[in-house]
DNA sequence: AAATGAACCTTACAGTGTAAGCTGTCAAGC
DNA sequence: GCTTGACAGCTTACACTGTAAGGTTCATTT
């Protein structure tokens, strides 16, 4: 009779875990302005209020999603000399980034205040002082090596690459004509260069960081 | 007698600089998430839809503000050695972001197509070749210091020194106690020590890069 | 069997950008 | 001086947002 089938009411369905996941998809199809909790709630088949009682706010899941990032990285093996692990620390972060493109504007733009983000914070400043920094130039260097990074994350997900934003964009022709060096150095400017110009940058500020170390304690 | 001392109904009273100049005001004032175009018009004493007169769009809107922020800016005189100019260059930038603190996440964000920012791009561009770089390695450093200069403007405007942004914030005793590299570390992530810190990393991307230049061209 | 409380839904509200159309005012042409 | 038309600003309306408040259903414990 009843013939209830309009929904499958299985209860306890939702999850934290689940929310975070369709979250991801959400903002990666629609765009991190176009993600909204109507529309998770469409993606995961249930009401928009249902989320709140899993998350009390659409703040708290997106902050729950930048924990679940930098949650899943680890610090490198401390077995491997100190460049080596900066190296492949700096490159797990970027690829967070690089995996989850229209995220990455708000990963860059959080404060990282919760247990998880400052343990990661922690890492980063332990493997400066492993590689014989002080305390003073390891939060320095931090944040030197931090600028570089969240600027390239910036932008190889959202930047140049993607296409113009401006309203008044310039054609190709007039590109040509007027700016002929930025025409020239858009050659580089693409997704595809992108690595080479990442590890040239991080290359540099690492050589100059171990020349620094070198002129401290003398090789 | 018809006292319409209601509304004083100067007719062409708006300008797309005054909505502009306001536009600063309201968002500073309220945050770029708190900017809305019925603030704006509340500011500028007219209703919403007014400014539409001016501006197609809020996004056309915004994107002028970055307009009006670059096309302020000028090229270091021609005169000065390459990387003085580059020094003044970036700190010029560096500066109508900390002059537009709650404007800045958008600044750095932003894809800059119009013909005032490519402009500025291909005056970057040109210091560096100006400087004995060629077109390739010019694009590349122009990207990695506008990596560096990015992040850090990120950082010094929305980052770490603004207070927490997680939910999940761990208090300062926690702090010393499960991070206490983190805790000791802040004492050089607050706004006293951003141009220091700047500067530090500034100044090893132009060491390394006049390096390249010495033994590129030898001195 | 009754009670509890978690999980989910419904409704509602204030706020958003902006499309469409209206109105009052000023400048130019007769 | 009068008309006309364009322009600048206003009004209304719509679809959409986050989320507060409260209702409903169901699994579990007693």
């Amino acid at each position: 009779m009843d013939s209830s089938n309009k929904k499958k009411r299985t209860r306890g369905r939702l999850s934290r875990e689940m929310i975070e996941d369709a979250a991801f998809g959400v903002i990666e199809r629609e765009g991190l302005a176009g993600f909204s909790m109507r529309k998770l709630a469409a993606e995961l088949g249930c009401e928009a209020m249902s989320i709140y009682h899993h998350f009390p706010s659409q703040a708290h899941l997106h902050e729950a999603l930048v924990d679940r990032l930098i949650g899943s990285l680890e610090m490198p093996d401390a077995g491997l000399p100190w460049r080596q692990r900066m190296h492949i620390a700096m490159h797990d972060f970027r690829r967070i980034g690089s995996e989850h493109p229209a995220f990455a504007p708000f990963l860059v733009t959080y404060r990282m205040n919760s247990p998880t983000c400052l343990a990661w914070l922690s890492g980063i400043l332990g493997l400066f002082e492993a590689g014989g920094f002080g305390p003073e130039l390891s939060a320095r260097l931090f944040r030197t090596v931090g600028y570089y990074l969240m600027g390239a994350i910036l932008d190889e997900t959202a930047g140049y690459a993607k296409g113009p934003s401006a309203v008044t964009t310039v054609s190709d022709e007039q590109l040509a004509r007027d700016f002929p060096n930025v025409a020239a150095a858009g050659r580089y400017f693409g997704a595809a260069e992108f690595d080479r110009t990442f590890d040239l940058g991080l290359d540099m500020l690492l050589d100059e960081m171990e020349r620094a170390l070198g002129g401290a304690n003398s090789r």
